[in-house]
RNA sequence: GUGAUUGUAGCUCAGCUGGUUAGAGCGCUGGUUUGUGGCACCAGAGGUCGCCGGUUCGAACCCGGUCUUUCACCCCA
């Protein structure tokens, strides 16, 4: 018998217990909201054929793809020759099937081959682990969890507009107060590219600009100079940059006067503002929300509103983040599908809920109750009473060997269990329990019945 | 992919310029208590010092390789 150290594959992680419960808090809350507002479920493969993936997310995207080696004797077809040339010559033939890269392109799969039968516009969710083999660092696996919800095939505002809602139900209900959506529109960047004479050239001012968080304007400014923006560019920039936050209307008013000449710019500015009419329209206010013309998303396939979430005070990036889209299915052949999606990023919210405390009794207590006995009659007598609890739904379990009752009480302990029953041949004669507190210490000794109802108000209202 | 960094008991970490039998705290097991957990006290178990090779009379310590961890860049969730 071979005795290997056990161990995990580079960049993945094992969810014990405790973050199990953690983590299924914060889906089941995600969830309860996407479907609320009318979202529904999809899963696909954990695998995608390789001709699925590739291409889709550029030279480095194609080399952080997990490939799947072909079934049975994948080296069968391919020859000397061909080997001589390299890993590319020979990787088509050796593996056909890869892991998935992010939930977007499996979806826009979906949404193609689903096309006759789907009801748009169609909102879907869909949250799964996807695999990047690039390097590992803190936060950052090459197995991960995304948590994506789209609208497909309506240009409705309405739909940003429910977003901002979601985002802001989610982390409510997470007791998240101090967090700021930060939204912008791609069409703003594009009139500001134009305004400060640099117009198409938006894609290389978003890059330089959504570095601005953290490498800082002067930095900013020097690679915009390598990029090839003039210096009157440049100036024409600064006092927007340096422009300080101010409510949402001002700087509305602000951009629609600078941006007066540009019809894609002004038509960025109207989006916005509809946007946050329809969010106090269904009842929201504008609190957390913040428009932030420096926003700009690295990827380059937004063409409307585009948020990120970030959780003030914390040492933690962004933890939500999305935008609207043309054209989501054009690569799989089906122009002309448009769609704003977002996601939730699961496993830098559990970092931040755990860092403010927010997590509370969450995976406190695995069970209500658990029985203890002093021998094999007290236990057998006890797998009545167990089912009993079962029946009220009070989730309980019996400790299942006979051993000394100070090691049951032991276990109780240190699985945080509540209360614990004890029975005893006292007990078995009188046919009553005993129930004791673990968190007080207090016991009493009492008919089944009674102790089930003591259990029952508990389970009701947890705090009395 | 580039450049750094980490690895010693289940966990967090000590371990002097290379020198006998590698330590601590927490945890674990047993006891003080054969009808009661947490607290206290007592005792005990547990380590091929990440792995492979090299230098040396002698390596946890020095050198090379490899794996792993963390960090910056790139990119991203």
């Amino acid at each position: 018998m071979s005795n290997t150290k056990p161990s995990l594959p580079k960049g993945t992680r094992d969810f014990g217990p405790v973050e199990m419960a953690r983590r299924n808090y914060i889906l089941e809350t995600i969830k309860d909201t996407f479907r609320l507002f009318g979202f529904e479920q999809l899963e696909t493969p954990a695998m995608e054929n390789l001709s699925t993936l590739t291409g889709k997310y550029g030279d480095e995207g194609d080399q952080l793809l997990f490939k799947i080696l072909n079934s049975g004797d994948y080296l069968k077809g391919v020859t000397i020759e061909e080997v001589a040339q390299g890993s590319s010559a020979i990787l088509p033939k050796i593996a056909e099937k890869g892991l998935r890269y992010d939930l977007t392109v499996p979806f826009a799969r979906f949404v193609v081959m689903n096309r006759n039968e789907l009801v748009f516009p169609f909102k879907r969710f869909q949250i799964q682990p996807v695999w990047r083999a690039d390097r590992p660092q803190r936060g950052r696996y090459r197995e991960f969890y995304q948590c994506d919800a789209d609208v497909v095939g309506t240009d409705s505002l309405v739909c940003e507009a429910e977003i901002l809602l979601m985002i802001k139900r989610v982390f409510g209900a997470f007791g998240l107060t101090d967090y700021t959506i930060k939204i912008n529109n791609r069409k703003i960047l594009t009139g500001l590219a134009e305004f400060i004479g640099a117009p198409g050239k938006e894609q290389e001012l978003c890059v330089s600009i959504d570095k601005l968080d953290k490498i800082g304007w002067e930095k900013v400014k020097g690679e915009l100079l390598d990029r090839g923006f003039v210096a009157d560019a440049i100036d024409k920039l600064a006092p927007i940059v340096r422009r300080e936050e101010g409510l949402n209307a001002d700087t509305l008013g602000f951009f629609r006067e600078i941006l007066g000449s540009s019809i894609v710019g002004s038509m960025g500015v109207d989006e916005l503002s509809q946007v946050l009419d329809l969010l106090e329209a269904m009842g929201g206010d504008q609190s957390h929300v913040s428009f932030d013309p420096m926003l700009a998303r690295g990827l380059s396939y937004y063409t409307g509103a585009i948020f990120e979430v970030k959780i003030n005070n914390v040492s933690i990036g962004s933890v939500s983040g999305g935008g609207r889209y043309d054209n989501l299915t054009g690569v799989f052949g089906l122009p002309d599908v448009s769609g704003v999606g977002f996601s939730f990023g699961v496993d830098r919210i559990y970092d931040v809920l755990l860092e403010l405390g927010l997590f509370g009794d969450v995976a406190a207590a695995p069970v209500d109750v658990l029985i203890t006995h002093f021998g094999q009659q007290e236990m057998n007598y006890g797998l009545g009473i167990l089912s009993e609890l079962r029946a009220l739904g009070i989730s309980a379990e019996i400790y299942p060997d006979t051993s000394k009752i100070k090691k049951q009480f032991a276990y109780a302990d240190k699985k945080n269990i509540p209360y614990v029953i004890v029975i005893g041949s006292e007990e078995m004669n009188s046919a009553k329990v005993t129930l004791k507190n673990l968190r007080s210490g207090e016991q009493h000794t009492d008919n089944l019945n009674k102790v089930c109802e003591v259990l029952v108000q508990k389970k009701r209202s947890p705090n009395d």
